[in-house]
Order: structure tokens, then C-alpha cells, then sequence
DNA sequence: AATCCGCTTTGACTCAGGTCAAGGTGGGAG
DNA sequence: CTCCCACCTTGACCTGAGTCAAAGCGGATT
């Protein structure tokens, strides 16, 4: 795939001027990272925005004690490292390359330049940190507002919706990692998906899991009722 | 004031064409608001641009136990409900007059228009989202990584560095409004309220506080060390 | 096949912080 | 002045979830 395909593949700059494609190709600069590689750490200068290429990238913060809180896990397409494009100049949170992976890089000022160019780069833009602020609200709600199985319950009939409906699911990161999106720690996500199954609520196998009572999960998702 | 100077006085709509300014208060409607009375709730349909006026908006999450979370506390030049106009078009939170506030409304469609044709709109737009993600992860960052007392000690020391850090900081909402704020309740903010008084941290005085030992707070705040 | 290592599970314990209930306290209305 | 109501504080209690420690359980390596 030229540098060209995988810039016209990413759908932050779908719709531009066709000489704009030309332009980011000109100013991207590919990045190859490996497992667990840190890409930028909170607080660094930010000197340009990211594109994932292939790979996913995982962006975190750290509390001092060694927990973690996923903010994203970003795949093929997605954009990040914006936040200090546009304010500041510090990235917020961590970033680090959760598989081997492949990153576009764009430095600021001609990054800057291309939206000034092309409105609907700032538009697509503007889309992306307004889907950005819609999830993190979302955090927030879950994290202040809900207990740990909630939140998981959420997080499974979102898999669900996303694949399809089926009702089957299947995670694509380790459970200590899905405790990181939580907002808790493995022994805790544990505890809580061996009390699921006891109930009937899912049924486990290994990164499989069967979502067998959809009302009861959608239910502990709003908060409505707890796990017994 | 004329809706012309009220609307070149919105930080968001610095350094436009000069005919922005006309075509958006030609666009402009300004609505006012009583105290605790819900300008719109999260799930509405978003039908454009808010930008407070005069008075305070409180925008917040509510669980179905009635528990809430404060996201923000916006004041004149602030705008809000953008989220609503770039991705999904529905509300992600509840907004309500947390005073008697005057609102200026811009419609989706001829606002859209407006970030179509002037850039720097844009580009103040995804400023304004960038600052909003950034508050935002910190305070994910803080729910999750961090106990009650270190948010507040980290919201106490904000305060008083944005009024000059003179150690001495007044509370602009009531204490039940700082526990929604930072994640809590007013039982439990006033325990450690009371904590931090009795180790000296702080001198409580009504609304008005002041910060005694600022090194303490700070590692409080860092999560580095806890309250005994 | 044997070893190892990282992930996961389980149990026992602790504790931050939420719930419920009972007073304080202070400012505005009559 | 005093009554009231909204806000704040305090106490007793409970529980969700984190900590620490000890096993399981595979999959990869040799």
C-alpha cells in the first residue's frame, strides 16, 4: 500500500481537496513502533498529530501507585495525539503501542497549515474531538455514577451492538486490560464476571463471552438494578 | 449592550471576518433562563450553539438514584452544547440555568454555515473542543487514579491559582455543588473538609478557604501521600 | 515431556466512602 | 423578634471494591 492508499483510507480526511492528500503525503512522516513502546508520555511537547496505520495504539493515564486508566485503544484510522495540536502544547495522557504498529506522524505547523486550507479538514476534525468529548462524558458518567458491574455491563452490549447484535462477544484485549477501561483491577473484574456467569447473566469461555440475559445486563447498564 | 458588542466580546468569535459578526447576530437568539430551570437535557435532539450570556449554566450527568456530576460550570463567553453539532446530533448531558442566565442560540444549520466559510471559526471551535478533552481527561484521570481528598485538595489549589494564588480561595457554588463537582457527596466532602482542618491544611470559613500548607495539598493532589 | 512465565482466579482482609438519620446554623420573610 | 427552611455537619453503620497472598492454568520454549 503506497503512502498515498493509506492517507486516502483514513477517514479524518475523507472529502478533502485532492491536492490536500497530496500535501499530507508529502509532510507525513511513517513511524513503526513495538509492543509496549512508548510513543509520548503526558506532559511532552506535542509536535504533531498521529494516525494510526496498523497496530493499536493504547492511550492512558497512571496514577503514581502503578494503576492505570485506558482513556482509548485506538486501531487503523484512528487519529490521535490532537488535544495538544489545538490547546496547549502538552500531550494530556500516555500513549504507547499496544501491538507492533505502524503510525503516521504530522508535524504541527503543516498539519496547521492544511486545515487553514481546507474547511472540511477542520470539519472532519471538529467531528472527531466532538465524538472524543461524547465518550469521555460517557467515562465520566460510568466512572462517578456507576459501580464496576455496571460498567461492564455497558461495556459487553456495546461489543454486542458494535459486532452485530449477536449476542456473542469476543474481547480483543486481555482482561487486565479491559479492568484498565473500566476503571478497576483485574481481581475486581474477576470476581464480578465469575458472579455474572453464577447468575446466568453470561456465560465465559476464555476471551468468548455469551450475553444470555440481555434485559438483566441492560438493566444493570442504567444503574437500574445491582448484582446480587 | 447591543447583541453586536455582546457577540464581539465571545472569545470564540475572536479574529472572524468582520461580516461573521453580522451574519451571526443576524442568526443570533437570545433566550433567557430563570434559575434551576433545564435549558435541555441529555438524549433532546441538539438544535444548535449555546453561548452563555450573563449568570451561570451547570452542565451535569444525573444517575437514576439522583446522584450528579457536575462536567462543568460554564459563565459568560462560554459556549456550550457543541457536542450535539458535530457528532450524533443529541444532547450527551443535561444543561440547566445554575442561575438566572441570559443565552445566546445559534441554529445548527446557519451556524454550520458560518464554520464553512471562515476558518478561523473553526479553528477557535477545535480550540475550544481541545481545552474541553483536556478538562475532561483530567478529571477521568481523577475520579478513577485518585481518592476524594486529593480532588479536592487539586481543585482547592486550582482555585486559588486562577485567582492570583494568593493562598486564600472563595467557593462560587455551595458545598453541595463542589461535592457534584468533584465526584462526591456533601457528607463525605464535609468530613474531609473537617479532616483537613484539624491537620491544618486548611482554615474553612463559610465559602471562604485558606490554604495553609500548600506543600501538603500539592501531594495530596499528586495522590503522593494521604489523609490521615 | 518438563519447565517457565504471564495471565487469571480465589480467599481473607481492610478501608474509603456512600447511606440513613439526627441534629446544628444562619439568613430571609413575616 | 422568631420562625422557617435550606444548607451544612456529625455519628453510626454498611458495603463495594482495592490489597495482599496464594494457587490454578495454559501456551510457549527448550
Amino acid at each position: 500500500m503506497t503512502l498515498a492508499e493509506t492517507i486516502a483510507a483514513i477517514p479524518l480526511f475523507e472529502g478533502l481537496f485532492p491536492q490536500q492528500n497530496e500535501t499530507l503525503a508529502r509532510i507525513a512522516r511513517k513511524m513503526t513502533f513495538c509492543r509496549e513502546e512508548r510513543i509520548f508520555s503526558e506532559g511532552d511537547d506535542g509536535r504533531g498529530l498521529h494516525v494510526v496505520v496498523s497496530g493499536r495504539v493504547k492511550i492512558f493515564k497512571l496514577s503514581p501507585s502503578g494503576k492505570e486508566q485506558i482513556l482509548h485503544i485506538f486501531g487503523p484510522g484512528d487519529p490521535f495525539g490532537e488535544i495538544a495540536l489545538f490547546s496547549g502544547r502538552t500531550y494530556p495522557a500516555h500513549a504507547e503501542a499496544h501491538s507492533d504498529c505502524q503510525v503516521l506522524f504530522f508535524p504541527r505547523r503543516e498539519f496547521a497549515e492544511c486545515i487553514a486550507a481546507d474547511p472540511s479538514l477542520a470539519i472532519n476534525m471538529l467531528a472527531v474531538l466532538s465524538q472524543r468529548l461524547r465518550k469521555f462524558a460517557q467515562l465520566i458518567e460510568d466512572l462517578s455514577l456507576k459501580e464496576v458491574p455496571g460498567r461492564l455491563a455497558a461495556y459487553l452490549l456495546f461489543l454486542s451492538r458494535r459486532e452485530g447484535g449477536s449476542g456473542k462477544v469476543t474481547l480483543e484485549v486481555t482482561k487486565g486490560q479491559l479492568a484498565g477501561l473500566l476503571g478497576t483491577i483485574p481481581e475486581t473484574l474477576s470476581r464480578i464476571l465469575a458472579k455474572m456467569s453464577r447468575q446466568g447473566l453470561i456465560e465465559v469461555n476464555g476471551a468468548c463471552i455469551e450475553l444470555r440475559q440481555i434485559e438483566e445486563l441492560e438493566s444493570l447498564a442504567q444503574g437500574e438494578s445491582r448484582l446480587v
